[in-house]
DNA sequence: CCACTGACGAGTG
DNA sequence: GCACTCGCCAGTG
């Protein structure tokens, strides 16, 4: 797998980023790492962490608000699941979360 | 070098 | 909401 001075790098640097009990894209972590339109890049560097990692890497969804994971038949998409719930996301039973309520904005919004 | 695949996104019917 | 297409990029055979 890459190592450092890759676009992978920028992609953990932002995912660092995401605080909890958040989630937020693919396509808003690529712009955030200054890739823009390479969504899957992010997800393919996200598929090369391993259960060790650090990265809040279950905070990233997809722009449809589900679990990737589980829409790929992963059986860490449970894991993911299992996390988020864990930090006060609401989890659908299809696999579905409210961006409108859990997507993490850079500029916090007042109601 | 070519073909295929993959934790994606936006657009179209 | 679902199925399909095209665009994007890296890794693998």
């Amino acid at each position: 797998m890459p190592e450092a001075s890759s676009s992978y790098e920028r992609i953990y640097r932002a995912v660092r980023k995401v605080p909890r009990g958040r989630v937020t894209t693919y396509g808003a972590i690529a712009r955030m790492a200054g890739l823009p339109r390479q969504a899957r890049l992010v997800g393919y560097a996200l598929s090369a962490l391993h259960n060790g990692s650090t990265l809040p890497w279950h905070r990233i969804i997809n722009a449809q608000g589900r679990l990737s994971l589980e829409r790929a038949g992963r059986a860490s998409g449970l894991t993911q699941r299992i996390r988020l719930e864990r930090e006060g996301v609401k989890v659908d039973a299809a696999g579905k979360v409210s961006l409108a309520r859990f997507g993490w904005r850079v500029k916090s919004n007042r109601a």
